[in-house]
DNA sequence: CATTTATATTGACAGTGGTCGATATACTCC
DNA sequence: GGAGTATATCGACCACTGTCAATATAAATG
């Protein structure tokens, strides 16, 4: 099924445990986080990192910005608001900050 | 890689099109839900959804009661806190709902 | 018990997705 | 330009997943 929905697309996105790792590591940085520090933390490997920044790249889950020669990511303005508003559709839970 | 993380499976369960579907179906229902209304809406056969309904199951996120031939589905009572813990450890979010 | 209806399971198939090794690209520095 | 480093892409492999037709199970009813 070719998925054209974007809340499902999001909620793919971090479906993933070295995703949801990922995102969580850039929610609990105060600012952006260099790619290399995904490739050390996680237990794969830097092509299959890559794979997964993309993957997150492409849901609007995070943004880039490349300085030199390391790319630092961070996490999508609108994250916190479009996460929010699945759970208001499932629960009625809102963002409180 | 296999899934062994609850938060993980539980996002996994719900990033899907049709699943995300019934799920929304169960929180707008004031009570429980037939499967039969599920096999209605849905635009896939009834076995399609009988596995989505188990993945469901499996992921804690509903609950059934069997009443004689008819099986009746429910939002877990936990799914709301599940979800509020995943949102918490992703953007700070919380439930206020 | 036979029939009917609701739901679940099985088996098979095609498509998707995570992974890695090899390679390519981008950038810095000498 | 050449060497070194960081990141991305490619190609292949295999596991997993969504789907349906066919069948099985469960329950009510005649």
């Amino acid at each position: 099924m070719r998925n054209t929905n974007p809340e499902v697309e999001l909620l793919q996105a971090i479906a993933d445990p070295v995703r949801l790792e990922i995102v969580r590591m850039l929610a609990a940085a105060p600012g952006s986080v260099c790619a290399c520090d995904f490739t050390d933390c996680c237990t794969v490997s830097q092509p299959t990192v890559s794979h997964h920044l993309k993957v997150l790249r492409e849901a609007g889950v995070v943004t880039t910005e490349r300085l030199g020669t390391y790319v630092y990511y961070d996490l999508a303005p609108d994250f916190g608001r479009r996460w929010a508003g699945i759970g208001a559709s499932l629960a009625g839970l809102v963002n409180v900050g």
